[in-house]
DNA sequence: ATATAGTATGGTAACGATACCATATGGGAT
DNA sequence: ATCCCATATGGTATCGTTACCATACTATAT
């Protein structure tokens, strides 16, 4: 069981007085060499750990970070944002406490209150996909960071992936292979910043490597069977595609299968480069998919930074979304020559 | 900003002694309903909030909960363990304060030194996949309960998937369907609970079913392109399955790969089961899998509650792994009629 | 009338740490 | 010799809350 000492029994023990206990708890200046080893040894002896709400009464600061967010239990990799949040915290000694609200602004700003209660320093709130949100007022009373989200009215510091700077890099891999002409399945919901964001970074490649753009050759997914339809559409254009530029990595595995059964190899056959890096998903497609990582955890460590960082200036960091190349891109020449 | 009213300023302003707001605060008998009015509306008036770390101070109970985990990046849906966790906590006005470390016994037990030194009331252990651990000493300083993980000598309440309950079932929905050849791929590393008990609860099905146990039908998977093979050499049996339970849905996203690319149709021409019901995997599969369901809020769920309940009694719950059915088997007859 | 128990209320001493103030010592500069 | 400043040290008030004790008032039982 946990004894528990206080700075008076160290301070009896080691013979000084706790105010030196203190000094030497919180590095202090101002304690002689001899003094601090012998509360060290003390501390050492008793087992000693300090109780960090009377700390936090006197200090008035807790060291505690309130994490909201949304729980959408299919994205359940955004768990980086958690941890990038995490580990920014713990350079700072500090600790999160997370806590998940449903979407509605009575509930969040009870979730608010809750944390306010608590003393935290700061909240951050993130969202499970980049999306626009709308806080309640209360959240005011502490600065606030966003992570994957961003607030209507731009009151509030915010970090979201650079979704149109990904999709460019997603074309232009295709496009530096030789392909010119991309399939491009874009997620779902329309209007969303990633649907909007990944279809300019497509045009603006396209632009760059002067290809058209055609219509003909953008659809949309928002569930499985769905993808799989529109992916055998594109097939069967007259000018088929020979590369496929997928919304998310898991639209990408509808793909892969409507691919296979078209009796289609890829990459032989055709290029596929996905978006999100979902890893359990990447990895497990054969061959391997070349895809776009989402910065999940250096936007939950921006957020923290930012917060802890004293600077109020409000800004919106778009953090960059980096190629992960993998087995499933190959150069359209060769092709040509293979088969 | 936060204007930091105490509960002097609450007295004063509803003119009433301290320990009277105290007394509302906490919900004690004995105040007349005219004070607590009085007290309520000054607090509302003012928008007091309560200073949780002087209370903790005072009353030594701090509402915290360590939760400790090691970190696997490849099963990013463990999340579930932490949302149990929560929710359980909430409904006892708790809060639950994670930690994610590496697997060495220095670096655990220096986190759970930072969360003694917060005054947790317990720790929650949570493994990534089910396996034993090795917890290091200081955790018996306070009430533990492991989830999805056992610890090396029993000697730690904790909350596991019945494996091999989960495979039965796997095994079961195909036997009933009229499957006698069942290839099964199962999980590795070897040895470890989730691979001997799969194994386990598919031999136990076939027994009670009198199918006899084939060694050649068994598999194993570490990697996708591995799994792919794997199915591959199953399916140039003589005798070949007619279904197959996959150990994980991760690792049937190859298996569908293989069977496509052998020019089989699920579950038409053959059935597929997998395991865990990964859902952003299992959703995207087409056709979409039927799985068994890893149980990981309700053993977050179950592990809070322990630690809550004040009752030592040092047990294992072994959890139920549901089956989940979607559209990935079908009765082996109609596969007769159709074909 | 008096004892007794339940209800209602407030004053004050903690909880364990740090902030602030007071004090002491030992050089180096004047 | 005196002053000043950096270094070193400890006593004590204080943070905001609750626990504990003391005190009243009321209603019922004796």
């Amino acid at each position: 069981m946990g004894n528990n000492y206080t700075i008076k029994d160290i301070a009896k023990r080691a013979q000084v007085g706790t105010t030196t206990v203190s000094r030497v708890l919180n590095n202090h200046p101002y304690v002689s060499d001899e003094k601090r080893q012998r509360v060290l040894n003390a501390m050492d002896e008793l087992n000693y750990r300090q109780n960090l709400g009377a700390k936090w009464l006197r200090s008035a600061s807790t060291g505690l970070i309130g994490f909201l967010t949304d729980e959408v239990a299919t994205t359940p990799y955004a768990v980086d944002i958690i941890r990038g949040a995490q580990d920014a915290a713990a350079e700072n000694d500090m600790v999160i406490i997370v806590v998940s609200v449903g979407g509605d602004l009575p509930e969040i700003e009870e979730a608010i209150e809750f944390l306010l209660e608590r003393q935290v320093m700061g909240i951050i709130y993130a969202a499970m996909y980049h999306r626009e949100v709308h806080l309640p007022d209360n959240i005011t009373n502490v600065p606030t960071a966003l992570a994957n989200c961003f607030s209507v009215d731009a009151s509030l510091p915010s970090a979201v992936p650079d979704e149109e700077t990904g999709a460019y890099r997603a074309t232009k891999v295709l496009l530096e292979a030789g392909h010119t002409r991309i399939g491009f399945i874009n997620v779902i919901p329309p209007s969303t910043p990633a649907m909007n964001g990944r279809l300019r970074g497509y045009q603006r490649a396209l632009s760059d490597y002067g290809i058209p753009f055609d219509e003909q050759l953008i659809g949309t997914s928002d569930f499985a069977l769905h993808n799989y339809n529109e992916t055998q559409r594109l097939l069967n254009l007259k000018n088929p595609p020979t590369a496929f530029f997928s919304g998310t990595d898991r639209t990408a595995m509808a793909t892969y299968a409507a691919l296979r059964d078209a009796g289609l190899r890829v990459p032989e056959d055709i290029s596929v480069v996905g978006f999100d890096n979902q890893i359990d998903v990447a990895l497990n497609l054969l061959p391997n998919l070349t895809t776009v990582q989402l910065p999940h955890y250096e936007m939950g460590a921006w957020a923290v930074r930012k917060l802890l960082s004293g600077d109020n200036e409000i800004i919106q960091e778009k953090i960059d979304c980096p190629l992960v190349e993998r087995q499933s891109v190959s150069v359209l020449d060769s092709v040509n020559i293979q088969s």
